[in-house]
RNA sequence: GUCCCCUUCGUCUAGAGGCCUAGGACAUCGCCCUCUCACGGCGACAACAGGGGUUCGAAUCCCCUAGGGGACGCCA
C-alpha cells in the first residue's frame, strides 16, 4: 500500500509545538513508508483564518525541514465540492435541513445536561417536514447519526475504542450560509486525496466517531487513524499560551536549531530504546506508530536546551556561523569573522542557544575601547586590579604572541607577586572582555591579537573614561 | 453533567509474564579537572498511583478505586 499522510493545520495563529509534532510524525511516517506527505490548510473558518498565519505555518515547516509533497490544498477553495457531498446526503435522506435557532440549541443542551445526558442537539428537525420551516430562517444541514448501536475505531495508538451512538448528535455539515464545516471538509478532502493514515492530536479522537459515520453515509472507506497524545505544559494541562512560548517561530527566535527542535519533539511521546540523539535519517528509519505512547508528555525547556547545545556543538563551525548571523547585533567584518571562527570551538562549549552564543561572541566582534558595565568597573577600579593590569601591560607589550608564551609569562607574573593565578586572570578577563566569564584568558588574548589586547588593557587602566560610550 | 483516554524516578522514556535488586537521558546534588563559566570524567539521589485478583511467577494480564487529561460549537 502506498502510504499517504497529511498535515492539516488551521491558519488561525502561529504553528503550535503540538501541531509541529503532529506534522513531524506524519512526515516521518510517510517517509518511512516511502509514501506521500500532504499539506492542507484548513481555512474554512473565514472569520479566524489569516494570511499571516498561513505564512507562519509555511515558514515553520520549512524551518523544521518538513517539506510537503504536491501542491498545498486550501480547503475553502473546495467548499463547493464539500457542499455537493452534503446535498447528496440530503437527497439520499441521510442528512436533513435544520431550522433550530441558537436559542433553541442552547436550551436543548441545557435541558440535556440537567437530565444527566450529554449536551447535544436533540434531533428536533430530523423527522420534521420542510413544510414546517419557519420563514426567513436559513437552515443548516445536519447528518442523521444512527441512534442505536455503537461506533468502533481501531486506533493505531489508542487501540480499540468504542462509543455508544446515543452519545453522538446530528452534527452540522453545512452552515446556514451554505459553507461546509470542518467535519464535512476533512472527510471529503481526506477521501479525495487518498489519505491512508490520519495522524493527529488526541483531541480529535471523539470527532473520529462522527467522521466515521460520515464516511459510512457517503459510502467511503475510512482511513486508518492514529491519535497521538497532546503535549502538556509543566502543570500537566494542554500546552497553551499561558505556558509561555508555544509556537515554533518563537523557539526559532529564541535561538534554537531546527534539528534540536525536531529531536526534542520526536522524543515527546515516542522512543527507540535508549536512543536520545536521533538524526533525521535514523528517525526516518526507526519511526513507527507502535512505539508512540498513549500518555500525554510534558514539554520541558531543559531538554530542548540540552539537545540544542548538543546540535550546536556538532555543527561544523562555518555552518554554525551562518546560523548565528541573524542573532548578531554587530556587523561581521572579515577580520571579526576570523576571530569568531577561531573562538567558536570554545565559545560553543558554553552556549545553550544561538542567542547565548551571539552574546558570548560579542567581545570578539568589537574594538577597543570597551564600554564597561558597572560590575566590571567595580572590579577594574580596585587598586590590586590596576596593579595587575598595569604589570601585565608592560609584560605583554613586546611579548611573542602565542598561547604558550603568554601563558608562561602571565603565570610567572602571578607567581612572582605571590598570587594565585585567578587573582590575575579575573581582572584581565574583565578588562579584555568586559565580562565575568569567557573562554580561557590565553585564548582570548591570542584571538584578539596583540594590539587589540594591549589597547583594551590600556583602556582598562582608566575605565571611568569609557563609561559613557 | 455525559462520554472517551491516560497513570514507571521531578521530567522524557526503556519495558510485550521470569533477562527487573526496574535500564537510559535531562534536571538536581557531590567529587575530579580548573584562570572564570562551561565542556568533559566519575559518582549520588530518585519511579512501577492504591487495592484486589489470575499465575509457580506481574511494571507487564483482568477488575475496582483514586488522580490527571481530553471531547461534548453553524471552531478546527
Amino acid at each position: 500500500m502506498h502510504v499517504v499522510t497529511r498535515f492539516a493545520p488551521s491558519p488561525t495563529g502561529a504553528l503550535h509545538l503540538g501541531s509541529a509534532r503532529t506534522a513531524l510524525f506524519n512526515w516521518l511516517f510517510a517517509r518511512h513508508h516511502h509514501g506521500t506527505f500532504l499539506l492542507r490548510i484548513e481555512d474554512t473558518d473565514r472569520e479566524r483564518s489569516t494570511e499571516a498565519s498561513i505564512q507562519t505555518i509555511f515558514n515553520a515547516l520549512t524551518w523544521l525541514n518538513l517539506p510537503w509533497d504536491q501542491e498545498v490544498v486550501f480547503q475553502f477553495s473546495r467548499a463547493a465540492l464539500h457542499a455537493a457531498a452534503a446535498h447528496r446526503l440530503v437527497k439520499e435522506g441521510k442528512a436533513y435541513y435544520c431550522y433550530a435557532t441558537p436559542e433553541e440549541l442552547e436550551q436543548m443542551r441545557a435541558e440535556a445536561k440537567v437530565k444527566g445526558l450529554p449536551p447535544k442537539y436533540n434531533g428536533l428537525w430530523r423527522d420534521r417536514s420542510v413544510d414546517q420551516a419557519p420563514v426567513g430562517v436559513a437552515p443548516v444541514v445536519r447528518l442523521k447519526m444512527p441512534q442505536q448501536g455503537e461506533t468502533h475505531v481501531n486506533d493505531l495508538v489508542q487501540g480499540p475504542v468504542t462509543v455508544n451512538n446515543a452519545q453522538l448528535d446530528d452534527m452540522v455539515l453545512l452552515r446556514s450560509d451554505g459553507t461546509p464545516t470542518y467535519m464535512l471538509s476533512v472527510v471529503v478532502d481526506d477521501h479525495e486525496a487518498g489519505v491512508t493514515h490520519v495522524i493527529r492530536g488526541d483531541d480529535h479522537l471523539t470527532n473520529t466517531f462522527r467522521q466515521l459515520q460520515l464516511y459510512t453515509a457517503l459510502g467511503w472507506t475510512a482511513p486508518q487513524f492514529a491519535h497521538i497524545p497532546l503535549i502538556h505544559g509543566a502543570d500537566g494541562a494542554k500546552l497553551s499560551k499561558r505556558h509561555g512560548a508555544v509556537s515554533v517561530d518563537s523557539y526559532q527566535a529564541l535561538g534554537y536549531l531546527p534539528e534540536a527542535m525536531c529531536n526534542c519533539l520526536l522524543r515527546l511521546g515516542w522512543g527507540h530504546g535508549d536512543d536520545e540523539i536521533i538524526s533525521r535519517e535514523q528517525a526516518i528509519a526507526w519511526f513507527d506508530i507502535v512505539h508512540v505512547g498513549k500518555a500525554p508528555a510534558r514539554f520541558e525547556l531543559a531538554r530542548l536546551d540540552h539537545l540544542n547545545a548538543h546540535y550546536m556543538r556538532a555543527l561544523p563551525d562555518i555552518d554554525l556561523i551562518e546560523r548565528l548571523k541573524p542573532f548578531l547585533t554587530v556587523p561581521l567584518s572579515s577580520e571579526h569573522h576570523q576571530r569568531l571562527l577561531k573562538g567558536l570551538p570554545s565559545l560553543k562549549q558554553r552556549a545553550k542557544t544561538l542567542v547565548d552564543l551571539a552574546k558570548t561572541a560579542t567581545p570578539y566582534l568589537i574594538e577597543a575601547p570597551l564600554c564597561y558595565v558597572p560590575e566590571a568597573l567595580e572590579v577594574l577600579r580596585l587598586p590590586e586590579s590596576q596593579t595587575m593590569i598595569t604589570a601585565a601591560l608592560s609584560l605583554l607589550a613586546d611579548a611573542p604572541w602565542t598561547i604558550s608564551t603568554l601563558e608562561a609569562a602571565l603565570r610567572n607574573l602571578a607567581e612572582t607577586n605571590g598570587l594565585g593565578f585567578g587573582k590575575l586572570a579575573q581582572p584581565l578577563r574583565w578588562a579584555l572582555t568586559g565580562c565575568k566569564v569567557s573562554p580561557g584568558i590565553f585564548e582570548v588574548l591570542e584571538i584578539l591579537g596583540q594590539s587589540e589586547s594591549l589597547a583594551r588593557l590600556r583602556n582598562a587602566c582608566d575605565p571611568e573614561s569609557h563609561r559613557r560610550l
